[in-house]
DNA sequence: AGTGCGGCCTGTCCGC
DNA sequence: TGCGGACAGGCCGCAC
């Protein structure tokens, strides 16, 4: 399940091999995405050249002249950098292929992921404009999570999943970076006093950043194309941990649902 | 505006 | 062993 670093550790990965590369054609095998591929991304991206590979929230950003291919992974997304001719493999829906010889390959099995494409600056498409702050710009702080948490009585959980207030914090990285700062995921977030915003924000930073330096750590396999695309084997503290003990209070940890996904936490560290 | 929920998908796991 | 059903999850889009 791709989450920010997981995103960004692929754009690391596929950035020198993409960059200044000429795309020479685009194959849609399955339009049928998240949203409809639309039919601009064949037409106007083959010709040009892709000048930057950007990231935004979980979208990849494949910058041209013409336009942006905007790239999500959704779910079960994996991108592989392949020479032209790989057979393909089940759920292989498009490849961009390169002057290279090489093609990007997108597979997707659930198909929660999206290819787009726009003429028009990214950060104006639709999906970006509204975007929250990136957790590691200096705009993401205690005081702006305290600043826009007034008043609100959804969990804290929930807050800071809302791509709105800060994007790129997933199920599992909300659950590790409430543990972390020591907060009850079911606390509303209008509550959270200003030390503990303080403290969420630099969990919020610290745990995507780990993660985004483990994730360094399998781009090999990644760009090779051949194996999986590397999730982190972060050393989670909490989550999928229901039932075992705490490593810092030795409690058990406990798991219940909040705003439809699955959540855990200690009742001993998170008050 | 904030909140809560349905829906999109398929692989995996569980119980019968 | 096969089969059906529950579940997982990002995140939009809708209704309130």
């Amino acid at each position: 399940m791709p989450e920010l670093p997981e995103v960004e550790t692929v754009r690391r990965g596929l950035a020198p091999h993409l960059t200044g590369q000429v795309v020479t054609g685009v194959v849609v095998r399955q339009p049928r995405l998240r949203w409809p591929v639309p039919e601009e991304l064949s037409t106007q991206l083959p010709g040009q050249t892709i000048r930057r590979v950007e990231r935004r929230a979980k979208y990849l950003l494949l910058r041209t002249d013409a336009g942006t291919a905007i790239l999500h992974l959704g779910m079960t997304g994996r991108l592989r950098l392949l020479s032209a001719d790989t057979p393909l493999r089940k759920h292989d829906h498009a490849d961009l292929t390169l002057a290279s010889g090489r093609c990007l390959r997108f597979n997707d099995s659930r198909r929660f992921g999206a290819l787009l494409w726009t003429k028009e600056p990214p950060e104006q498409h639709p999906l970006l404009q509204a975007l929250g702050p990136e957790p590691f710009d200096a705009a993401f702080s205690g005081a702006y999570l305290r600043q826009r948490g007034q008043d609100r009585i959804s969990a804290a959980k929930t807050f800071i999943m809302d791509n709105h207030v800060v994007v790129g914090v997933g199920n599992i990285y909300a659950n590790e970076a409430l543990f972390a700062s020591g907060i009850n995921p079911l606390r509303p977030a209008g509550r959270l006093t200003e030390a503990e915003c303080d403290r969420l924000a630099v969990a919020i930073r610290e745990i995507l950043a780990e993660a985004i330096r483990q994730g360094g750590t399998t781009l090999r396999d990644f760009i090779g194309g051949d194996g999986e695309p590397g999730y982190f084997q972060q050393s989670l503290r909490v989550y999928d941990r229901h039932g075992l003990p705490c490593a810092a209070c030795g409690r058990s940890i406990q798991r219940c649902r909040v705003g439809q996904r699955a959540t855990y936490y200690c009742p001993g560290c998170q008050r």
